[in-house]
DNA sequence: ACCTGAACACCGTTCAAGT
DNA sequence: ACCTGAACACCGTTCAAGT
């Protein structure tokens, strides 16, 4: 019948499992303690207070990224630099992609997680590697922003969210004071009807965007 | 002795002043009444809920934005348009850094605001008029994200955070298996040993950023 | 040492009642 | 129509008490 003592480890694990099933607005100390069977009091005894529970849980998905990213770690020489922080990037996305409220809260946290500092130190050392300097590969760290972790925030990109194959309501009120947008996403729903909502793709355009700065930094290199 | 009637633009109004003295956190429903001579229920006459409120304060920024955007207007046409969207992005950031809680606030909420959909038209209009087809421009929407609106994410930029003089104490602790990053700390702090903390300069960065990108965009067109 | 129940100081929001 | 007080269902967290 007793179930597992607690530890720091065991309320990290559920806690992302909370935020996987029910987003991170599910986690709250009460639900948390429930899931584990215990008491939300209890849990004060393994994790100081909320706060430190969401930095723990942004280093357990630092930790994935670190695995994925170990597991297609390529030659960063010279020019294989691009290609080698292009895949470990492309790997800390595929991580995020299964933990979508991720993004958010990593953005939202003012401490250091201690396995995203390991990520930003291996893709330092990847540029290192290619031939930046430590003032090129600084300037690019910013130049890469969240971009570098694997994501880039949509902000609203009309069409976004849930793809109803409904038109955004905010945008179709104001169609006549928006025509340049407008526009644009009629001659791209025109053009290829298919896709989500006949206009997002967000993985191609991660990758356009990803490209368009790492091409932008390999001229400067 | 009675106070102004209340509104939804006061409530919002309010918000945004709560919000720039106290941190988003501030905005409580029952502060915000305080803070207008009310009771918190009263403001439900106004508001339906407080994810409105949200919503209002990111419609308010971004009509801050599309102000100071419309003071710096430059022709658009041909080349004209890298300096037409640098500037107009400029303005956007220059409104933020005076309501530093408003860019994660922007990027946490779903639903769209119409101000900042203005803004994003007028970018729309302006890289039309620079020659690009509307799938250039939807990629460069991509490509831009957030910086469109004037901010990146910082993450934990080491060395971010309040310029205390004191290196992060997370990374200070890693130092031995951060060996890159620290490296390129170090440097960059002896190379210019007087700026914030010796290393960041979040202006001079952005811009870095925002011209690889609109480079980069400017090669397709 | 680890866990717990009751309690405190907050939230957003509903509802019935006031003017 | 606008505003309000009391109440409800939640929070995170403290504290004294249990084993």
């Amino acid at each position: 019948m007793s179930r597992p003592a607690l530890s720091r480890d065991r309320v990290l694990r559920a806690a992302v499992e909370l935020a996987d099933s029910g987003g991170i607005s599910a986690v709250t100390m009460r639900r948390l303690a429930e899931e584990l069977g215990a008491e939300a009091m209890s849990l004060y005894h393994h994790v100081a207070n909320k706060e430190q529970v969401l930095d723990g849980i942004v280093d357990v998905i630092g930790a994935e990224i670190n695995e994925a990213a170990a597991r297609v770690t390529l030659p960063s020489h010279g020019d294989g630099w691009r290609k080698a922080a292009r895949v470990r990037i492309l790997a800390a996305r595929e991580v995020l992609l299964r933990h979508p409220w991720a993004p958010a809260l990593i953005e939202s946290r003012t401490n250091a997680s201690p396995e995203i500092l390991l990520h930003m130190d291996a893709l330092v050392g990847i540029m290192r590697d290619g031939g930046f300097s430590h003032d090129q590969t600084h300037h690019a760290l910013h130049a890469l922003g969240s971009r570098a972790v694997g994501f880039t925030q949509e902000l609203f990109t009309p069409g976004n969210g849930p793809a109803t194959g409904e038109p955004d309501p905010v945008m179709a009120a104001m169609a006549k004071r928006l025509p340049n947008l407008v526009g644009m996403l009629s001659e791209i729903a025109h053009d290829d009807p298919d896709s989500t909502l006949g206009w997002c793709d967000d993985q191609a355009e991660f990758e356009f965007g990803l490209d368009i700065v790492l091409d932008g930094l390999d001229r400067l290199r």
